[in-house]
DNA sequence: TTAATCCCTATAGTTAACTCTAGGTCAAGT
DNA sequence: ACTTGACCTAGAGTTAACTATAGGGATTAA
């Protein structure tokens, strides 16, 4: 079977040989295999758990929960149902911080108008005579 | 003219009043004004511009760019240029961050979906059977 | 008038997530 | 034989963004 050094993986998810020794410590990828000498040997399945948990990252999971995560993966058909219900807490998250963002989007498109408008004016003043100011 | 102590805006805000102090000192809102014992006094667009403030934050941007943010609106016309490229690359981060979230999300709902089928299955080992298998 | 409750500054401490350094092992190339 | 360049651990250092503490002033309620 095909196995990735640390370096090799560190480059294919953009992620430095540092992070991953830091994830390693803090108990995120406790499936690695090693060498006699302890040279970690990455397989194909540990890179796509490593998706996944940057995945989790992504979604701002702060990584003792993910660590917790990993921890019921390894005690097996038990924690199914603390899995589950974690995923679907993480979808409603990321639904939350989509609606969020799409807040902020009308804000900042709002102010790229704003400053359109002043830019092509040469002044901010044309929104204090047309009381549009937001700032 | 109403004015709003430090508390009240924190309230408001969702903020906490040494975060408030804390913004001040990094020179976010180097215009709120002061009684002669100086507390501050917080005007409604001081309220406006904390809102602003907070757009930005929640694009992710450092309170130290939004600094410079705050020091070109206080240097006037002749920083309308920067602003407004500013606010496009905002837009910009902003439409790359949906769209990191979409892909985070079909991964999220897969997971979702793969915990169902195993909950109701009572086991994971279902998916290794129909290989779908993804952790 | 005194106690509570707000406000202030300066400065120290915290937390998360890295990031780096020192010191060492091991395999390959010259 | 020796240098280069991977790899390793333990532990120190960094950074951002708070968060809290100590010590003090002003206003208000009893």
């Amino acid at each position: 079977m095909k196995t990735y050094s640390i370096s090799e993986v560190a480059k294919e998810l953009n992620l430095t040989v540092y992070t991953l020794r830091y994830y390693d410590k803090e108990g995120l990828i406790p499936f690695v295999e090693r060498t006699s000498n302890g040279t970690r040997l990455f397989k194909e399945s540990d890179i796509n758990a490593l998706k996944v948990i940057e995945c989790l990252k992504s979604t701002g999971m702060p990584i003792k929960e993910i660590k917790t995560f990993i921890d019921w993966c390894s005690e097996g058909d038990s924690t199914l149902p603390q899995r589950y219900d974690m995923f679907m807490e993480r979808k409603a998250s990321v639904e939350a911080q989509m609606e969020e963002l799409k807040k902020t989007m009308e804000l900042i498109e709002h102010k790229c108008l704003y400053y359109k408008t002043a830019l092509e004016a040469g002044t901010e003043d044309i929104h204090k005579k047309e009381k549009i100011t937001i700032f």
